[in-house]
DNA sequence: TTCGCAACCGGTTGTTAC
DNA sequence: GTAACAACCGGTTGCGAA
């Protein structure tokens, strides 16, 4: 690891001073109140490696402390999740943490800088605390994953995450957001350790019907902001990859990977191929920096139908409220995402002439879950319209559409046919590139 | 077990004469052909019990030959389920047979009666083979579930129950019907063994979204009728109750069974408390007979919504002929169930609604896809309009309307024809101008 | 490539100790 | 009662043999 000058913390370990490698590209000090310009793009991948492990190498050859931050701020600040690590880790896989739906966890937020004893003049920090799905799943996926959840929960106002009223964690933290369900928002010092407590309420099984199945991996990941940044980009980011059971499943795990590598070793079959086994017991995990500070995170606000539109919007609301008060135009932006960046809404608008929509569910052939298709209206016009803005299908290009009938007749689709549809009424889409054209076939089931 | 004259039938024991108590209410011969009268209500129970095994005692003090049928015929018919029955038993608990989804299992079914070699004259009976839950599940109950199942099939065709149709069963039964989706009622001469396969497609655990509990306990029921029976009530009723499991989850869960009682009897406690160990291995389950006949068994057709509404009429309508031809009002009403005592409709109001329109399929003789004509009544006049609105032909230049049936009858198109078609009825439409004015031809295919 | 079978997976349930 | 924990449950997956 060329050039790398990274901090190591031992556990009970004292955070003191933090040396970072000095960016080829700027040489310059730059304060940690002195942001990125928003012209800026295309920074370079950072050029250290952590290990899998997820904390920080302590290279021999430390540099002295009069070196300044990395230009993006990245690693000076560490995150621990206090809760008992995965003894084994699968060959390919990051550490994995084990919670328990519903119980609390404490989270410590450190600034580790170098100028650390010396007191930033503006000391405050915006993080993002969020359960998100592993890189792999892109930003669709994600949202199918929590709308199906979300569809299957008691209360459409049950969130992913929720965060403790301790009071020890009030000391250290304040401004405190629910900016999605999966998502919130806080302010610390970065002169003073901030400590959340969190709880997790979805398993990790609950994205799909399928029984007897692995859950999905999660993260839990955690932006930093510059309080007052005009950018879109965090100045670190980090995250812990996580799986969450029912009850004590989280112990039992625990117990039953202890268990079964006792075996093994009884055994005397030395077979830890694909198997890494952690050596001592970890009762934190640390975060993980990740280097890809572009990406923007998914954050799930669940559709608004109805009823619960209300809900959403005093969400808006009050992140605006806020948002003004801090004066920041693009801020607000950032944590008012766009449609786009979040579950899109397909009704917008209207109430008089909800009686006229109709909502269809289709799916691919070969995936378990729905999309839902909102028809403005029940014509074969608006189910043009809602498949090209869900699937990105230009409408003027769509040739025909035709629908098949259960017992197997092809029909040409019409106003009419569509006009006697119900709301949640289920079809199987298929979508046929011809030339250049698009023939569009709903299948009913 | 007091004068019980029952008979015990042993594997690969050819059925030969059976000796029946002797009813102490009616000590008359009846026939097979003489059944009970439809005033005659709430017949005894049954005095006489079958061990827990299902199969029959046979008492040391048999009866000779001329004893006659019970009043009921209770008893005189047995039925065997070709699959390995479950060696333990929990107390409280019937036998129970482990089948596997969409596996076929032979069923046979056989008349014992002390006239067996005289030969019945009038043989035939009618037998409806079902799926159905524990008795402790009442109606609704059992419809809630069935519609749980339903609504999370691939195919809204998915029956419970199929039978094959192998050559071998055909030779033993005949007019087979599908009379609900978890009921196959079918004839047989009861001078003969019947023989069917069938499978059972639903899994004891397909009625909960609940992960890793216990699968529902089902029943295959059997009951016979008369085949010219004027009463809705069977001649005999018999069950076997079934566990039906994922892949080859029954030979598993044998299997499992068989370690663990080993692992028991190598513990030395012969803790067998609330378990009974099945002594021999059962290849075959007998089916026990029930005593109550007066019950309904509780028949599964899914909610009939548009497009599926016209297969369940062509169910009724199968029906209907069927016992037309059997002459039997009340056995008419038997085979078609009232809504009531079927899945009921949520949207009967809709229905009501929607039950005048018909949505009717058409095509040009030389095109595939189907054009839908919505009838705003099921009229001649609807049918014009339609046809107008579609394809630009103003009605009043509609000279005439004519139908051709399958076998090529061409017939005056009139309201009455119209009315009598159902949803999703499809046809070859012919448009040909004469003069300046239409004639339309509708061909039935 | 399929089949038989044991292991995996994790929600659930029952048992035991405090 | 409740907390800890092992066993149950059955769909699923992976592995070795035919």
């Amino acid at each position: 690891m060329p050039g790398a000058g990274l901090h190591y913390r031992g556990e009970g370990e004292e955070p003191t001073r933090v040396v970072y490698e000095q960016s080829p590209y700027e040489a310059t000090t730059v304060s940690h109140t002195t942001y990125l310009k928003e012209d800026q793009k295309s920074p370079p991948d950072s050029p250290y490696e952590e290990d899998t492990d997820g904390k920080y190498h302590s290279p021999s050859s430390l540099a002295p402390d009069d070196f300044l931050f990395h230009e993006e701020g990245v690693g000076s600040f560490q995150y621990t999740l206090d809760a008992t690590r995965s003894l084994r880790q699968k060959q390919g896989e990051g550490p994995m943490t084990y919670l328990n739906k519903g119980q609390f966890y404490a989270v410590t937020l450190n600034e580790l800088s170098a100028n650390k004893r010396l007191r930033h003049p503006i000391s405050k920090v915006r993080s993002v605390i969020m359960v998100v799905f592993s890189q792999d799943k892109n930003r669709d996926e994600q949202l199918k994953y929590w709308k199906y959840w979300h569809s299957r929960q008691h209360t459409a106002k049950q969130r992913v995450l929720d965060i403790a009223d301790y009071k020890e964690s009030f000391n250290t933290i304040s401004n405190i957001e629910e900016i999605a369900y999966n998502a919130i928002s806080f302010t610390w010092d970065v002169n003073e350790e901030a400590k959340i407590f969190i709880t997790v309420n979805c398993l990790s099984t609950d994205f799909s019907s399928q029984k007897g199945v692995k859950g999905l991996p999660l993260m839990i990941q955690i932006d930093t902001y510059s309080y007052n940044n005009r950018s879109n980009k965090p100045l670190h980011r980090a995250y812990s990859q996580i799986k969450v059971f029912c009850d004590k499943g989280a112990e039992r795990k625990i117990r039953d990977e202890e268990r079964k590598s006792f075996r093994k070793k009884s055994k005397g079959k030395d077979s830890n191929v694909g198997v890494i086994t952690v050596p001592k017991k970890t009762d934190a995990t640390f975060f993980k920096t990740m280097t890809d500070l572009e990406a923007q995170p998914v954050l799930f606000i669940p559709d608004v139908h109805f009823g619960t539109l209300q809900r959403a919007g005093q969400v808006f609301t009050f992140n605006t409220e806020e948002i003004d008060r801090e004066g920041g135009v693009l801020v607000k932006r950032m944590f008012r995402p766009s449609d786009e960046d979040l579950c899109p809404s397909p009704h917008k608008q209207i109430k008089e002439e909800t009686h006229k929509r109709v909502l269809l569910y289709v799916r691919k052939e070969t995936e378990e879950v729905f999309d839902a298709l909102m028809l403005k209206s029940p014509t074969l016009r608006g189910l043009m319209d809602a498949i090209s803005e869900k699937y990105g299908v230009p409408t003027e290009r769509i040739a025909k559409v035709y629908k098949k009938s259960k017992k197997g007749i092809l029909v040409n689709m019409d106003d009419n046919i569509i006009e006697h549809y119900s709301n949640e009424d289920t079809f199987i889409l298929n979508i046929e590139s011809c030339a250049d054209s698009f023939k569009i076939m709903l299948t009913e089931i």
